[in-house]
DNA sequence: AATGAATGAGACTTCATTCAT
DNA sequence: GATGAATGAAGTCTCATTCAT
């Protein structure tokens, strides 16, 4: 009877916790955490109110599902992917900053640092976890090319390579962040493509310039 | 205005409504706009729950106010003080930012843009009002210094003179983004003087450096 | 009846109910109505929610067939045996206070007392049959032998003969309700056999004392 | 402006927590605790559902103020006045029967016995409480009254001085509980006055008597 | 001007009941 | 017969707002 010839079924049930995670994920980075009503969540996802719980214990345990089951993965296959990179640490660093950009940009995700900014303060114990899951593993691949760059020569020898890594992804996660809130009710003229491509091209200028100062 | 014919309960009368919209501040920059309560604004400026709607009509009236009547003395003040400046674009460019973060860093100000950008969604009209008379003056007068720094020469001829303005900005609003929110839980590693000096050396090196590609 | 043509599925099958009926009973008991919930019914009963829902149209007709349906039988039985007796009239106030409290004690019907006086506002229909088919019932057994006692001289003639009976019966109704409530939290110093013991010579001194007043 | 002079609004305010109560036990005793909706007790009480929460944390709080807080005084009382008896044991116990049951039969109280039986299981520590603040104590004086009995030899010196105190109470217990359950619906016919006489009288014939057995 | 008790709409959550499999 | 995912009405509790004092 269950045979897994009944997909139509069978892969419904299965996906329904990710359709809710998706559709609150959406709510939560457009509206915060508090302004979004479990109804609107069950809502968008296409199901009922009741049903919502029938996979997340309380709206606050959405939260934490929507942060941590959506990250891991991708984060993995990011690092996975960096690792596998040759070539100059300046052709390293553009296409660790242009991989970040087009992973997160389009993606589901790109929502996640305006969630985690404005949820910070409330939820300390997710933030702690997105702060050490996200962003330090992040900022590790960044400084990892930046030492090596330091190292070679090939960047330059005064270069502080904590704040060079955290100076490389700032402008990555300003646009994120931007992108899902002022760029949406004001600030339409911001072009992100642009704004990166202009960040990639000043921040790898400015760290080999050898005249400088 | 302080003449001895204003006795101590005139002033306080006068006094209310800010210490009433710096407690609003205070918990809309650290909680978000709906997970705070008018009484725990109340709470913090010392009145009862009552007095907070004598001056305020209801609670999005007083994160208008909170937004508008904080940031139009604060830039105005900016504004005056960055056109009497001298010097080459480069000292000017770095005054601009030297100048920005101290002023906003340590003031009420600095959670500004953590608010708006979690609130703007669900604020539009206040968005507007915040991407027109704050974002768009600011970056007006980053874009008058670079715009005069490429005309002279001083600058790259090929920078993008808009970016360029964004740039010189990201990471300033990250950093006062940032410190209202991981920074407080998670990475508390970051600092951001050392961020921000980092930032202003770079930036100017990418713009001023002539050797690039 | 177990005859060999009835497979075990079959038995099975018919003894749903039953085993519904009594984790119905337990949890009842235990909680009260309201409090219990049709899934812990199930859980207990070691059958799925659903199930629950094939043989018992409502949460309330399943109350009404646990206090119906286990009470009939039990009764009969007391009653037939009841008739069965000889001896004096206190020998016979004495047997019937001790199959009382046996048959009552250790069974499956020790928690009603407990459970109908707990509901008996709320479902009055049911209330009024338990009233009139279990305590009026039992009740007129003691009302018989007391009648025959103080008829025949046996006891004192100015016993109340309704109030007599209510009383032979109050402290056993009270021990079975205290086991299911105040003895299982804060009262467990209390011992049934005890109590019920000294109950049956302390009443039947009394009714049979002639010297008093 | 707030002057002891103006009653109206000033016993209002104070008494609102008292109405609440009074309201909350007559539905909790009628209905049960789980089956009792807030906005019954609100609207019984003349207030609104909010008014409930301004003087009781949680619904279950609540519960706890009603037991806690109506019965401490109404024990202190008794036990005081139980204390300025004089005259033979026999005398003191039939006046102490009378006073509890004119103390509780009439008031406020009498369903607490009935609503502890209730909930004992769902809330244990307030049936720990019940245990130990009201059952124990009273118990405590039918005991020093028995004790005494036996001791001069006014009573059976094979009493059992613990069962005889609980035995005492059971019937009044009892009639309490059956007042508030199934002499609302179904048992009409019990007369608790008649009943409660009649056990007084049977006690003391039944704990005085010398004769038996 | 200032208070804080009171309100009630609305949010989160539970759970009896249904029904497709 | 049996299951358990899904539903939505209904309950608990919160909080912006009002108003008598």
């Amino acid at each position: 009877m269950n045979t897994p010839s009944s997909p139509r079924w069978r892969r419904r049930k299965s996906a329904r916790p990710d359709e809710i995670r998706d559709a609150a994920l959406e709510l939560f980075v457009e509206r915060g955490f508090a302004a979004t009503r479990m109804d609107d969540v069950a809502a968008r996802a296409g199901v009922s109110k009741g049903t919502v719980y029938l996979y997340f214990e309380t709206k606050e345990a959405l939260l934490r599902s929507v942060v941590e089951d959506l990250v891991e993965p991708a984060l993995a296959r990011a690092e996975s992917r960096a690792a596998s990179h040759g070539g100059s640490s300046a052709e390293l660093l553009r296409e660790l900053i242009r991989m970040w950009w087009h992973t997160v940009s389009g993606s589901r995700l790109s929502g996640l640092p305006k969630l985690m900014v404005s949820e910070a303060r409330n939820f300390p114990e997710l933030a702690r976890y997105f702060a050490e899951h996200v962003v330090r593993r992040t900022r590790a691949l960044f400084e990892g090319v930046i030492r090596r760059g330091v190292e070679r020569g090939e960047f330059s020898p005064r270069l502080d390579v904590e704040a060079g890594a955290r100076l490389a992804m700032a402008p990555l996660v300003y646009a994120s962040i931007w992108q899902h809130s002022l760029a949406c009710c004001g600030d339409e003229d911001f072009d992100p493509e642009r704004f990166v491509t202009a960040h990639l091209e000043l921040f790898i200028a400015g760290i080999t310039c050898k005249e400088a100062k």
